[in-house]
DNA sequence: CAGTGGTCTAGACCACGCT
DNA sequence: GCGTGGTCTAGACCACTGA
């Protein structure tokens, strides 16, 4: 039995948690097992309940261990904590569905930015953003109408990329060093436009799902607004929730 | 001054966590500001320091304080990555919107779970869960509606719960120590049913947001399965994605 | 009922950061 | 040196669970 050492620099809770982690990883304890109460750990590692206790919260804490009143303290089940939501673009959400993307550009400009545009940016109403709408087809069919503005020191060469046959994603992080890192997007249900239901194939007013998305690069500085239009009768939206 | 009271049944460190977030939230206490040492507190409030270490240990959890050893305890500046979507029921989404939340009870029965719930709950098909439908208003006006099944050991005596004047996930955690951890939710925008759009006010067909979530307790099991419909005029859902 | 975790006390000694 | 948080003890009573 592995016993604690009093002298060590280690606190004894410390030295308890991975005590316990180690019961766990190796299988000793399993999911959903019973650990031994409270007063028996204090007991068999000579330390007082209350130390046995920090350690048991920090692993709580951790999710390792999951206790309840009156019945003990149990081995967690394992996270499966790969969230359904990545941020993608639509090249690799599609390839994680299965489906062939591909695209229709259909606008690459400079303009100035809009004032609603601009204050998503964190720039000056007016300033030039590259202008990039695309038709997004998976396996050859429509799937979304995406109206992309996309500012970054040395954006106006995006003009001269070929936007067709590549993600823009990809392109940003090999020639700019622009990874995205977090975005925040806002959906809602709403009727199809006439002039966009045209581009989906779908009737005009046919439910799509509608976002608005803002990115922003591992430095936490925006350089993406889109508003997408994704057809409502072949695109589900996946979301993991937590409650921390 | 405030004075935590002996005779709740309120534990002391949740009276204490309650008035330090209350300073904060008021502007007492401002970020960077240091709060009353440990011993300071239990003086104060007459409590252990103990009771205080506590109170001051789960507010540093949640990312409100933090500690800094030989120097004091602190207001944490605010959160940037304050997620955007927490796993919160109709009730608490609506009062995080501003908006005073509803019910209308449709149904509220006991029934043998279908194939598809059976599995998103992680029973056998057949077995009696819970089915709680209901009509949710903000402000008085139709948003959503909700179907839900539920299912955990002695569920049946929701049936005598008042689900129209109070938050199922309130209920839930009151008596029967029940805990929103986490869901999974798939979400598409559909053209709404004739029978949910009388409901909703709505015209047939008009787009609606239709969301299938399954969520887990504290321990992982999962509980609930909603089916949701939420008018596309009224609703947006937002959500904070990251690459990691 | 006995056993569990939940809360709480009144101490103690230590490591750290400042002045 | 002094005040801070960090660790730890040896108790106590409670609420809850399950037999």
């Amino acid at each position: 039995m592995n016993v604690l050492d009093n002298h060590s620099p280690i606190p004894l809770y410390h030295q308890l948690k991975a005590f316990i982690e180690g019961q766990i990883e190796t299988g000793v304890w399993n999911p959903g097992d019973r650990v031994p109460s409270e007063s028996d750990l204090g007991m068999q590692f000579h330390v007082s309940r209350t130390t046995v206790r920090q350690a048991l919260g920090d692993l709580v804490n951790q999710g390792l261990l999951s206790r309840a009143q009156g019945k003990g303290t149990f081995v967690a089940p394992p996270r499966i904590q790969q969230p359904l939501t990545r941020l993608t673009g639509f090249t690799q959400d599609m390839a994680q569905r299965l489906k062939r993307p591909s695209s229709r550009v259909l606008k690459l400009d400079s303009l100035p930015a809009s004032a609603q545009v601009a204050a998503a940016l964190q720039i000056a109403a007016g300033d030039l953003v590259v202008a990039l709408d695309r038709l997004r087809l998976a396996d050859g069919a429509p799937m979304a109408v995406e109206i992309g503005r996309i500012c970054f020191p040395g954006c106006e060469e995006l003009l001269q990329e070929d936007l067709s046959n590549h993600s823009l994603y990809q392109i940003l992080g090999e020639k700019w060093n622009i990874h995205p890192s977090r975005a925040r997007q806002r959906m809602e249900a709403t009727a199809c436009p006439a002039e966009t239901a045209a581009l989906l194939e779908i009737r005009k007013g046919s439910p799509v799902l509608h976002i608005y998305r803002t990115t922003f690069d591992q430095h936490g500085r925006p350089f993406e607004q889109v508003e997408s239009f994704y057809r409502g009768d072949r695109y589900v939206f996946q979301v993991e929730l937590s409650s921390e």
